[in-house]
DNA sequence: TGTTTCGTACGAAAGTTATCCTACCTTTGT
DNA sequence: ACAAAGGTAGGATAACTTTCGTACGAAACA
């Protein structure tokens, strides 16, 4: 028997398996091959050291590995839109109460956040209105 | 000499260096009795692994000790708000590419988020067109 | 004055994260 | 058939995080 998966839900992921996420979610289950090369075009990283970091993550049940072909295939278990919707639900507890008010309140004083991009914001929760 | 603070700025907290900076925050300058009691209303720690986190932050610069009385009387080096939009803005360009306006669509998918919030968030997109 | 209480300092230890070396197996091409 | 290329497995290791035991000094008080 494997024990590989809590039931209910899996552990948050850390930042390096963040980045390995990030490619499985754009492109698709894929190599090690793959997410390594792609993992190289922002900073150096070794082959196995990705490698062992999917290997872990499938132990955590973060990925599931397809090992049929020689090649493994991995692909993540929870869809982008979970995964991040947990981790949004914690920051916004931890930081601010649990309150997205405060969230919104601190994202309009931040200097990252454009002028359009507030425009944009106002026009998604008009629509929202109907 | 001492060699404390890179002149810039500090490390990102971790997260039981967060759960003390929060009391910090809430209740201004305090010793590590105080700080570890109110840790203690949310989860037992003892008082010397508290005491230990607070030196060590003092040494990372993210917190100021003053030692001239015996019970020494930490605070945070930080305002609240920059530390806490550092975090925003990391968390933002991780998980949403740096684009707030993603990040507050998610808030709308989610379900925690109330229609009362909803509202005020608009209200106070309202409020900054003038 | 001595003992109990409350404080800091120091360092050990366990757990987690992240990286990579080495070994070995499978496929491919000569 | 065999060498080269490319794959996985399984530690080893270093850095960091977190927690706490022990030692010891200062203060309060019986």
């Amino acid at each position: 028997m494997e024990e590989k998966k809590s039931i209910n839900s899996i552990p948050e992921p850390t930042r390096a398996e963040l980045e390995i996420l990030q490619v499985l979610w754009e492109f698709g289950p894929s190599t090690v091959r793959f997410v390594n090369d792609e993992l190289n075009k922002q900073r150096e990283v070794n082959y196995t050291s990705t490698l062992k970091q999917m290997q872990i993550m499938d132990e955590k049940g973060i990925l599931n590995r397809d090992a049929s072909q020689m090649k493994h295939i991995y692909a993540p278990v929870q869809a982008e839109l979970k995964t991040k919707g947990q981790l949004l639900d914690r920051f916004v507890d931890t930081l601010y109460r649990g309150s997205a008010t405060n969230l919104v309140m601190q994202l309009l004083d931040n200097d990252k956040t454009t002028k359009e991009e507030l425009e944009e914001i106002k026009r998604l929760l008009d629509e929202l209105e109907k």
